[in-house]
DNA sequence: ATAGGTGCAAACAGTTTGCATGTAT
DNA sequence: ATACATGCAAACTGTTTGCACCTAT
């Protein structure tokens, strides 16, 4: 994606701009309130290319769409709930360094991501 | 799944016997070789009790299908292979408890699994 | 001017569901 | 006997691709 384009633009900002990581759905209705027409494949090539470039990460959790977010440099610890599905991106004091693993002969690790499971305050009953 | 048959057992009994965590589609066509008519549904059904019940339980990895594995007690922490995709859970001195996270008011942490990504064996030229 | 981006529709992959038939209890 | 499981096909969801048109360079 090497030519400035409004739609491209408009999409990266989206996700920039977001508080949580968004599916691509997400990411594509929001834009629309700019550019009503906006199609959702250009959608699906932008985030790709952005996920392509490392500006943005795709996050993972089973049984749902991918979402994408920001990356500002620092990696996020991974919060789902169990039972909402939401996906939160936490800022947590950093594990920074991967945990001196005894990787099994052959395996090079090169990063990793803690993925934290439990209840967001919306479904744990402690929201305050 | 409450009545026991044929195709429920060699369903588990796949899974349970496998090395590393396999997609629906791998479970169906290795289970077929003692059920050669065992339809692609049957599998799902089972697969998702099976999750249901927490006797198997689903691995992603963005941009593959879900793959299960048996539970046999321990964590297990899961590598993925940057190059060829292929997913392996690693027997590694486990991390145990989770790590003493500050989480945000509201947030209860039930369970983590952590995702260590790199280049395997094959991969990384390393193999010996 | 022209390579690269866009929108739309069709194609795909993975998964779920409806329904008539089969089978464990 | 009967409620539940199965197999098949159709439906669905998320994502990718082909192609004629448009636009930033």
């Amino acid at each position: 994606m090497a030519r400035r384009t409004r739609q491209g633009t408009l999409i990266l900002e989206t996700i920039r701009k977001a508080k949580r990581p968004l599916t691509p759905a997400e990411i594509h209705s929001t834009a629309m309130r700019e550019i009503s027409n906006l199609g959702l494949a250009t959608t699906y090539r932008h985030v790709k290319a952005l996920a392509d470039d490392s500006v943005v990460v795709g996050v993972d959790y089973p049984g749902q769409p991918t979402r994408y977010e920001w990356v500002d440099g620092q990696d996020k610890t991974h919060f789902t709930c169990r039972s909402c599905d939401k996906l939160f991106a936490l800022d947590l004091p950093q594990t920074d360094e991967l945990p001196e693993f005894d990787l099994p002969p052959g395996f090079v690790a090169t990063g990793g991501e803690f993925i934290v499971y439990g209840l967001c305050p919306d479904c744990s009953g402690q929201n305050k």
